[in-house]
DNA sequence: CTTGACTCTCCCCTTACAGGAGGTTGTAGA
DNA sequence: TCTACAACCTCCTGTAAGGGGAGAGTCAAG
């Protein structure tokens, strides 16, 4: 006096849906003990309820359905299953480290958003920088420039840069980036700072060596490693407005350190479109890039 | 002298592959500012970089792309963006404790791998029971019973009740539960324990009230809530190997209380396969629920 | 002019099923 | 015996966020 079960009973019983009962069939997970050749009605024993019942567990643990039908076929050995399990426990810590990570990526938002500072345009994104070669410079002449003498300087420097380019002096990648060497951001135009704060990297080919430009000075040619940084843009920070461009560098930092990066090197300011690429500052675009340590 | 950007140049600034650009333009999250009508190519501008980055950003937390799609448009009123971004920090608090409750369920079993305790059977299944209505009656006319008159009495009561049912007199759906009312299923033949520890619930139509049977006495009838349980399977637990089975109730308890399920009710053995649908004991298929608060 | 690097549009694949269309089967009441 | 209606079947489509690849067209340099 076999009982069986048709599918709907069998799947009451074990709290599956008749649809996912089709599906393992499909997969061959579990298989009905018996299909009728006519109708194709398929009637399950109430010895299949363990298989069942275990598939359910394991996925209750988050296993796959493959990762269940390998555990489930041919009596795996007990170290084998005992692998899974451990890489599986891995798998969830990971997990678990994302979702930490999203949730203080979501507070930091949420706690911007009651505190009322308005920075729209605070979009961290972790980036890798590919290892590229530079020309680089040390640009100020002084300490002490007045902001009027700063600006009318940086524009002497890109046309002297724009003229080396078009001569073929130096091989432009198109990729500028500015280093400041100082504590933080805000040394940017301290007096007190020494001459060299102020880094200019030009991206180069791989065949462009050390030259001399008149009127900067040696551009030395080396090369960067890769690494990781924590980006964000800048839009329009027209040269008035050195303070905001100063606070958001400011809180680029403290993301980073407040998410459990630790900055590791100086802040590259990285030009999609500057001064060699328009004239016009209200169409600037540069990116901050601050290095950090990932722990990987 | 607007830069244009090929897709490539664009994707390598961003640091988001073509594929996804193909995506995001497809979902118009993000359109290349020009197409050229001819070749199709996409061209991005420089101006485009700060809502990819936001879009990254916005990823990165795990929003989904139909969401930042949302909060893209339209500038929406920060209490909106506020109110999203709640309910996502929800969820993720949702997913973390999804992802401890997986992980304590992991470790669970590699701790019972560990220590070589071997219940191949043990496979707790979270299961809901139905609201049922039943006939109840307590079975044991006496609490020193012997194994051997234990047996004796359950044949006896099992061909009653056979009978009953084949008359009509009980309207049968099929369920059969003991309830074993006692502090933990170890008391099951404890003699100390009064005598109306075992009820045994048949279940019925809802249309059937409480009889009185020749033999066994009043059977009366109620109606059983809905109730969260977990569940585990019992094959085969012949009368000899009531250790085994007592061991493993025993074991669903612990599990039961170690993954935060507050025990909430007396355990109950439903029979898939007991003595009223075959009678070789070798063939019968149990299951224990345990009814449990979800905190739900 | 040719080669190699880019880019385009399609189409299929991934997970674990859910939903529904359209057709067949089983059962219970009139 | 007829007829509802529930249960069951197969087959198709859809999901989220793209990845992989085919086959064809485009661009820049030597």
């Amino acid at each position: 006096m076999k009982s069986m079960l048709k599918i709907g009973e069998f799947s009451h019983l074990s709290q599956v849906t008749i649809k996912t009962l089709h599906h393992y069939d499909e997969l061959g997970l579990i298989k009905p003990a018996h299909i009728d050749p006519v109708t194709n009605y398929r009637f399950y024993e109430v010895d299949q309820l363990p298989r069942i019942h275990r598939i359910m567990a394991l996925k209750e643990m988050g296993l796959s359905l493959e990762q269940i039908g390998i555990m489930l076929e041919k009596e795996l050995p007990t170290d084998e299953i005992r692998g899974m399990l451990h890489f599986k426990q891995a798998e969830i810590q990971q997990e678990m480290r994302e979702a930490q990570r999203q949730l203080s990526l979501v507070e930091f938002r949420l706690r911007m958003i009651e505190a009322e500072i308005n920075f729209p345009d605070l979009d961290v994104v972790m980036k890798r920088l590919e290892p590229m070669r530079f020309l680089s410079f040390f640009d100020l002449p002084r300490p002490d420039l007045s902001t009027e003498e700063l600006l009318a300087h940086r524009e002497r420097v890109a046309g002297l840069l724009r003229k080396a380019i078009e001569d073929g002096v130096i091989q432009h990648t198109g990729v500028v980036i500015d280093v400041f060497h100082g504590e933080t951001i805000l040394s940017f135009h301290a007096p007190e700072l020494g001459e060299k704060q102020h880094e200019i990297l030009i991206g180069v080919t791989d065949a462009q060596t050390s030259v001399t430009l008149e009127g900067i000075g040696q551009l030395t040619a080396r090369n960067e490693p890769a690494v990781e940084t924590a980006a964000t843009l800048f839009i329009k920070p027209t040269p008035g407005d050195i303070a905001g461009f100063v606070e958001q560098a400011t809180l680029l930092r403290r993301w980073a350190i407040l998410h459990g990066y630790q900055p590791h090197g100086l802040m590259r300011f990285f030009h999609h479109r500057g001064p060699l690429q328009s004239s016009n500052p209200a169409e600037f675009v540069h990116e901050a890039q601050l290095p950090v340590d990932t722990g990987d």
